[in-house]
DNA sequence: CTTGAGTATTCCTTGACAGGAATATAACCG
DNA sequence: CGGTTATATTCCTGTCAAGGAATACTCAAG
Protein backbone atom coordinates (compact mmCIF):
# COMPACT_ATOMS: atom_id res chain seq x y z
CA UNK A 1 0.00 0.00 0.00
CA UNK A 2 1.52 3.56 -0.70
CA UNK A 3 1.52 6.08 1.97
CA UNK A 4 -1.44 7.74 1.77
CA UNK A 5 -0.27 11.63 2.74
CA UNK A 6 2.72 11.48 1.19
CA UNK A 7 4.52 14.38 0.50
CA UNK A 8 6.01 13.35 -3.01
CA UNK A 9 2.33 12.84 -3.80
CA UNK A 10 1.45 16.38 -4.11
CA UNK A 11 4.05 17.49 -5.26
CA UNK A 12 4.30 15.28 -8.31
CA UNK A 13 0.57 16.56 -9.26
CA UNK A 14 0.62 20.03 -8.21
CA UNK A 15 3.01 20.69 -11.74
CA UNK A 16 0.20 21.24 -14.82
CA UNK A 17 2.78 19.53 -16.95
CA UNK A 18 3.22 16.18 -14.92
CA UNK A 19 -0.92 16.14 -14.46
CA UNK A 20 -1.12 16.45 -18.33
CA UNK A 21 1.16 13.52 -18.67
CA UNK A 22 -0.93 11.58 -16.00
CA UNK A 23 -4.08 12.81 -17.77
CA UNK A 24 -2.46 11.45 -21.21
CA UNK A 25 -1.44 8.22 -19.79
CA UNK A 26 -4.81 7.50 -18.28
CA UNK A 27 -6.29 7.15 -22.05
CA UNK A 28 -3.08 4.50 -22.13
CA UNK A 29 0.11 3.94 -21.86
CA UNK A 30 2.53 5.82 -24.04
CA UNK A 31 6.65 5.81 -24.78
CA UNK A 32 7.83 8.57 -23.85
CA UNK A 33 8.58 9.79 -27.56
CA UNK A 34 4.70 10.32 -27.32
CA UNK A 35 4.50 12.39 -24.01
CA UNK A 36 7.29 14.23 -25.38
CA UNK A 37 5.52 15.40 -28.41
CA UNK A 38 2.18 15.86 -26.25
CA UNK A 39 3.63 18.06 -23.76
CA UNK A 40 5.25 20.46 -25.71
CA UNK A 41 8.48 20.31 -23.86
CA UNK A 42 12.16 19.12 -24.80
CA UNK A 43 12.83 15.37 -23.92
CA UNK A 44 14.99 16.30 -21.26
CA UNK A 45 12.52 18.39 -19.12
CA UNK A 46 9.33 15.29 -19.97
CA UNK A 47 12.43 12.83 -18.61
CA UNK A 48 12.36 14.92 -15.59
CA UNK A 49 8.80 14.84 -14.81
CA UNK A 50 8.74 11.70 -15.53
CA UNK A 51 10.97 10.62 -13.07
CA UNK A 52 8.98 12.97 -10.61
CA UNK A 53 5.52 10.46 -11.62
CA UNK A 54 7.81 7.86 -11.19
CA UNK A 55 9.13 8.38 -7.46
CA UNK A 56 5.81 9.22 -6.46
CA UNK A 57 4.98 5.69 -7.82
CA UNK A 58 2.36 7.51 -10.02
CA UNK A 59 3.60 5.62 -13.30
CA UNK A 60 5.16 2.61 -14.21
CA UNK A 61 7.32 2.02 -16.83
CA UNK A 62 7.90 -1.11 -19.32
CA UNK A 63 10.84 -1.46 -21.37
CA UNK A 64 10.01 -2.21 -25.10
CA UNK A 65 13.68 -2.27 -27.20
CA UNK A 66 15.13 1.17 -26.94
CA UNK A 67 11.42 2.41 -25.66
CA UNK A 68 9.87 2.93 -22.45
CA UNK A 69 6.33 2.56 -22.15
CA UNK A 70 4.56 4.42 -19.28
CA UNK A 71 1.49 3.42 -17.73
CA UNK A 72 -0.43 4.59 -15.02
CA UNK A 73 -0.44 3.45 -11.44
CA UNK A 74 -4.11 3.63 -9.85
CA UNK A 75 -2.67 3.27 -5.94
CA UNK A 76 -1.30 6.94 -5.56
CA UNK A 77 -4.37 8.58 -7.00
CA UNK A 78 -6.50 5.92 -4.70
CA UNK A 79 -4.69 7.24 -1.59
CA UNK A 80 -5.41 10.91 -2.73
CA UNK A 81 -8.96 9.81 -3.36
CA UNK A 82 -8.56 8.36 0.85
CA UNK A 83 -7.45 11.79 1.55
CA UNK A 84 -10.26 13.38 0.36
CA UNK A 85 -12.38 11.40 1.85
CA UNK A 86 -13.08 13.46 5.36
CA UNK A 87 -13.72 16.15 3.24
CA UNK A 88 -16.64 14.51 1.20
CA UNK A 89 -18.68 15.02 4.19
CA UNK A 90 -18.02 18.62 4.04
CA UNK A 91 -19.67 19.12 0.66
CA UNK A 92 -22.29 16.60 1.55
CA UNK A 93 -23.10 18.15 4.61
CA UNK A 94 -23.46 21.75 2.92
CA UNK A 95 -25.14 20.52 0.70
CA UNK A 96 -27.95 18.93 2.64
CA UNK A 97 -28.02 22.07 4.93
CA UNK A 98 -28.65 24.45 1.72
CA UNK A 99 -31.56 22.00 1.04
CA UNK A 100 -32.68 22.38 4.38
CA UNK A 101 -32.75 26.54 4.11
CA UNK A 102 -33.94 26.41 0.89
CA UNK A 103 -36.87 24.13 1.81
CA UNK A 104 -37.68 25.93 5.24
CA UNK A 105 -37.30 29.81 3.46
CA UNK A 106 -38.98 28.53 0.34
CA UNK A 107 -42.14 31.55 1.20
CA UNK A 108 -39.32 33.74 2.27
CA UNK A 109 -37.52 34.16 -0.73
CA UNK A 110 -34.50 35.82 0.35
CA UNK A 111 -32.31 35.38 -3.03
CA UNK A 112 -28.87 37.04 -2.46
CA UNK A 113 -27.71 35.54 -5.52
CA UNK A 114 -25.52 32.91 -3.92
CA UNK A 115 -22.45 31.60 -5.66
CA UNK A 116 -18.71 32.16 -5.60
CA UNK B 1 -19.03 28.34 -10.65
CA UNK B 2 -15.46 27.50 -9.29
CA UNK B 3 -12.49 26.86 -11.41
CA UNK B 4 -12.21 22.98 -11.34
CA UNK B 5 -8.46 22.29 -11.78
CA UNK B 6 -7.11 25.62 -10.83
CA UNK B 7 -3.32 25.94 -10.32
CA UNK B 8 -3.62 27.85 -7.27
CA UNK B 9 -5.71 24.88 -5.91
CA UNK B 10 -3.28 22.53 -6.23
CA UNK B 11 -0.81 24.78 -5.14
CA UNK B 12 -2.14 25.35 -1.90
CA UNK B 13 -2.95 21.91 -1.04
CA UNK B 14 0.77 20.91 -1.66
CA UNK B 15 2.20 22.38 1.23
CA UNK B 16 2.20 20.21 4.83
CA UNK B 17 1.49 22.86 6.88
CA UNK B 18 -1.63 24.12 4.55
CA UNK B 19 -2.71 20.31 4.11
CA UNK B 20 -2.47 20.79 8.33
CA UNK B 21 -3.99 23.88 8.55
CA UNK B 22 -6.88 22.44 6.48
CA UNK B 23 -6.97 19.34 8.27
CA UNK B 24 -7.82 21.48 11.89
CA UNK B 25 -10.43 23.50 9.53
CA UNK B 26 -12.11 20.32 9.49
CA UNK B 27 -12.58 19.83 12.56
CA UNK B 28 -14.35 23.38 13.48
CA UNK B 29 -14.13 27.02 12.15
CA UNK B 30 -10.87 27.86 14.17
CA UNK B 31 -9.44 32.07 15.04
CA UNK B 32 -5.52 32.71 13.58
CA UNK B 33 -4.38 32.32 17.50
CA UNK B 34 -5.43 28.91 17.51
CA UNK B 35 -3.92 27.77 14.16
CA UNK B 36 -0.42 29.22 15.26
CA UNK B 37 -0.41 27.24 17.64
CA UNK B 38 -1.38 23.91 16.39
CA UNK B 39 1.04 24.55 13.51
CA UNK B 40 4.32 25.48 15.32
CA UNK B 41 4.86 28.24 13.18
CA UNK B 42 5.37 31.86 13.60
CA UNK B 43 2.05 34.20 13.31
CA UNK B 44 2.85 35.69 10.25
CA UNK B 45 3.64 32.79 8.72
CA UNK B 46 0.77 30.85 9.37
CA UNK B 47 -0.92 34.65 8.04
CA UNK B 48 0.77 33.94 4.99
CA UNK B 49 -0.17 30.14 4.39
CA UNK B 50 -3.88 31.49 5.30
CA UNK B 51 -4.08 34.17 2.95
CA UNK B 52 -2.55 31.31 -0.24
CA UNK B 53 -5.46 29.30 1.46
CA UNK B 54 -7.65 32.34 0.76
CA UNK B 55 -6.69 32.77 -2.33
CA UNK B 56 -7.27 29.32 -3.47
CA UNK B 57 -11.05 29.62 -2.34
CA UNK B 58 -10.27 27.03 0.33
CA UNK B 59 -11.46 29.15 2.97
CA UNK B 60 -13.65 32.25 4.56
CA UNK B 61 -12.69 34.40 6.78
CA UNK B 62 -15.26 35.75 9.93
CA UNK B 63 -14.61 38.75 11.73
CA UNK B 64 -15.14 38.62 15.44
CA UNK B 65 -13.58 41.87 16.91
CA UNK B 66 -10.18 41.50 16.90
CA UNK B 67 -10.20 37.98 15.75
CA UNK B 68 -10.51 36.50 12.64
CA UNK B 69 -12.19 33.20 12.87
CA UNK B 70 -11.01 31.18 9.29
CA UNK B 71 -13.42 28.37 8.30
CA UNK B 72 -13.13 25.30 5.37
CA UNK B 73 -14.76 26.25 2.09
CA UNK B 74 -16.22 22.37 0.70
CA UNK B 75 -16.33 24.08 -2.74
CA UNK B 76 -12.29 23.91 -3.81
CA UNK B 77 -11.99 20.16 -2.26
CA UNK B 78 -15.37 19.20 -4.16
CA UNK B 79 -13.48 20.58 -7.69
CA UNK B 80 -10.54 18.26 -6.73
CA UNK B 81 -12.95 15.48 -6.12
CA UNK B 82 -13.98 16.22 -9.42
CA UNK B 83 -10.46 16.19 -11.34
CA UNK B 84 -10.20 12.45 -9.40
CA UNK B 85 -13.16 11.29 -10.47
CA UNK B 86 -11.78 10.04 -14.27
CA UNK B 87 -9.47 8.34 -12.35
CA UNK B 88 -11.76 6.28 -10.33
CA UNK B 89 -12.39 4.09 -12.70
CA UNK B 90 -8.61 3.15 -12.62
CA UNK B 91 -9.29 1.42 -9.21
CA UNK B 92 -12.87 0.42 -9.70
CA UNK B 93 -13.66 -0.96 -12.64
CA UNK B 94 -11.11 -1.32 -15.32
CA UNK B 95 -8.48 -2.16 -12.14
CA UNK B 96 -7.94 -5.67 -14.05
CA UNK B 97 -7.14 -3.94 -17.15
CA UNK B 98 -4.77 -1.97 -16.22
CA UNK B 99 -3.27 -4.66 -14.08
CA UNK B 100 -2.84 -6.83 -17.57
CA UNK B 101 -1.10 -4.24 -19.21
CA UNK B 102 1.21 -3.92 -16.33
CA UNK B 103 2.02 -7.23 -15.72
CA UNK B 104 5.55 -7.09 -17.85
CA UNK B 105 6.29 -4.13 -16.46
CA UNK B 106 10.24 -4.24 -15.56
CA UNK B 107 10.40 -2.10 -12.80
CA UNK B 108 12.84 0.02 -11.64
CA UNK B 109 11.83 0.71 -8.38
CA UNK B 110 13.63 3.28 -6.55
CA UNK B 111 12.09 4.24 -3.51
CA UNK B 112 13.67 6.94 -1.50
CA UNK B 113 10.47 7.99 0.32
CA UNK B 114 10.79 8.14 4.31
CA UNK B 115 10.08 11.77 4.69
CA UNK B 116 6.74 13.16 5.96
C1' DC C 1 32.69 -3.23 -32.06
C1' DT C 2 30.43 0.57 -34.34
C1' DT C 3 26.32 3.02 -35.28
C1' DG C 4 21.95 4.95 -34.43
C1' DA C 5 17.58 5.47 -31.95
C1' DG C 6 15.44 6.32 -27.63
C1' DT C 7 15.80 7.84 -23.04
C1' DA C 8 18.07 9.30 -18.70
C1' DT C 9 21.24 12.30 -16.16
C1' DT C 10 24.23 16.26 -15.15
C1' DC C 11 25.35 21.17 -15.19
C1' DC C 12 23.88 25.67 -14.96
C1' DT C 13 20.85 29.60 -14.58
C1' DT C 14 16.65 31.66 -13.22
C1' DG C 15 12.53 32.25 -10.71
C1' DA C 16 9.28 31.01 -7.09
C1' DC C 17 8.37 30.19 -2.41
C1' DA C 18 8.96 29.48 2.72
C1' DG C 19 10.31 31.37 6.99
C1' DG C 20 11.82 34.86 10.46
C1' DA C 21 12.01 39.69 12.07
C1' DA C 22 10.20 44.04 11.96
C1' DT C 23 6.37 46.89 10.91
C1' DA C 24 1.69 48.24 9.63
C1' DT C 25 -3.25 47.87 10.17
C1' DA C 26 -7.68 47.08 12.58
C1' DA C 27 -10.64 46.59 16.53
C1' DC C 28 -11.65 46.86 21.29
C1' DC C 29 -11.13 49.23 25.97
C1' DG C 30 -10.22 52.88 29.17
C1' DC D 1 -6.99 59.97 22.30
C1' DG D 2 -3.55 56.31 23.92
C1' DG D 3 -2.75 51.59 24.76
C1' DT D 4 -3.37 46.71 23.97
C1' DT D 5 -4.62 42.60 21.43
C1' DA D 6 -5.06 40.10 17.08
C1' DT D 7 -3.81 39.70 12.49
C1' DA D 8 -1.81 41.16 7.99
C1' DT D 9 2.01 42.84 5.18
C1' DT D 10 6.75 44.01 3.84
C1' DC D 11 11.66 43.12 3.62
C1' DC D 12 15.24 40.04 3.33
C1' DT D 13 17.49 35.60 2.77
C1' DG D 14 18.16 30.73 1.84
C1' DT D 15 16.35 26.77 -0.48
C1' DC D 16 14.48 24.26 -4.08
C1' DA D 17 12.46 23.21 -8.42
C1' DA D 18 11.99 23.90 -13.60
C1' DG D 19 13.87 24.28 -18.02
C1' DG D 20 17.41 24.16 -21.74
C1' DA D 21 21.85 22.37 -23.51
C1' DA D 22 25.12 19.03 -23.51
C1' DT D 23 26.30 14.45 -22.36
C1' DA D 24 25.95 9.62 -20.84
C1' DC D 25 23.54 5.46 -20.92
C1' DT D 26 21.04 1.32 -23.15
C1' DC D 27 19.44 -1.56 -26.53
C1' DA D 28 19.21 -3.52 -31.19
C1' DA D 29 21.16 -4.19 -35.72
C1' DG D 30 24.84 -5.08 -38.83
Amino acid sequence: MTTVSDASLWNALTDPHRRAIVALLLERPRPVGEIVEACGLSQPSTSKHLKVLRDAGLVRVRQDAQRRVYALDPAPIAALDAWLAPYRTLWNSSLDELGRRLDETSDDNDDPSAKD
